[in-house]
DNA sequence: CCTACCGATCGGTAGG
DNA sequence: CCTACCGATCGGTAGG
């Protein structure tokens, strides 16, 4: 890992941690090895590097997003899709920790960014909502691009507060429980009970034909 | 309003917006119209304001969510509970980015001062939600301790970042439909379909009474 | 509540 | 990738 690599990385946990004004480039320097001017080097600016970080998670949505909504196309779209944002803030917090400073930091910058980045999809995924609205799968009440927000807000606070607030539900306060209610609160506050049983069957009819 | 209290208004707004490490005490003071070091004789130091502005919010809390409890101790408990903390944070939405700040920038501090100021009333707000499994109007899958800390992170991330993400839904995008949506979702994912019947009966009896 | 001032640290540059 | 250095700003103090 060369040393732009490694000032990412750094970059990116201390970003995180203590966000953009409280974070110094020599405090990044310091847990690359390098000096200061030598980051400088590979960053022209402070400013330039936050948005390299940035840029980093948002370019992988905008190349996984198309591919899974593809590739999921079948009937599990839904589970895939919530499995797989869940998989990515999980496998590093820090992701959705930064996120979510960034929204509080820069309020219009990310709202410009969003509605390029991450807009477009949310329109095809409510145009699904609003179809299973017409077969009765999909509650008739649920108002579909508010619900995408409000569920991303729950896979993203509660992943990048995990950690801190996981230990407030006692000893088995881990993140594999909080995901677990999370994806629970989701899928039945979006689905009619005759959209969750005709899920199960599904799930039911592919363990089946595995087991053949 | 003297200088003290505008001082905590000022330092409220700005460490909501641009964070602790990202509000200098000059800014503040300016914001006041005073000098930084006037400041510094109402508050010993830029950490006492940090600590003073936090206070007022978990202090309201304190008194609020006993007394709430205890007087909507009837049918809509719940239905109570989730306006007025939803209302809380419409009011004054810096409020929810102060706390989201809050634990993101000092972890373990805020999980000691929530395990104290917090979890007693969660426990007991769980309590009822066990209870209300038993009865059959609360779903049996439900995780209460983990359902109440998504219910606030909800709550929480979506007023927080309501004014950036709310256009991300296009004109309509406003806090109000943000809120309705946010409501309902918490609702149907707690209670069961027989629960929700009996929630809008008892509605409707209510309604009947004050017609009478 | 002010002026005047402190050492420390900030982001960034020059030059090699 | 380094040393050396820049002006600006930081949180905080002295003294009135």
């Amino acid at each position: 890992m060369d040393a732009r690599e490694q000032t990412l990385d750094a970059a990116t946990r201390l970003f995180a941690a203590q966000g953009y004004g409280g974070t110094s480039l020599s405090a990044i320097a310091d847990a690359v090895g390098i000096r200061k001017a030598s980051l400088l080097y590979h960053f022209p600016s402070k400013d330039a590097l936050h948005r390299a970080v940035l840029d980093q998670i948002l370019e992988h949505w905008s190349q996984v997003l198309p591919r899974l909504l593809e590739a999921a196309a079948g009937d599990d779209r839904f589970d895939a899709l919530l499995h797989e944002v869940v998989r990515f803030f999980v496998d590093d917090p820090d992701r959705a920790r930064l996120v979510l400073r960034e929204v509080l930091d820069r309020p219009d910058v990310m709202r410009a960014r969003l509605a390029e980045a991450v807009a477009p999809w949310m329109a095809v995924i409510a145009g699904y909502i609003r179809k299973g609205q017409g077969t009765g799968e999909i509650r008739e009440d649920a108002d579909p691009e508010a619900y995408l927000l409000h569920v991303i807000h729950l896979v993203i606070s509660g992943i990048a507060t995990a950690d801190t607030l996981g230990s407030v539900l006692g000893e088995g306060g881990d993140t594999q429980r909080l995901v677990r209610e999370l994806e629970r609160m989701a899928k039945t506050s979006l689905f009619t009970e005759e959209g969750l049983a005709r899920a199960r069957e599904r799930r039911a009819d592919k363990e089946d034909e595995a087991a053949e």
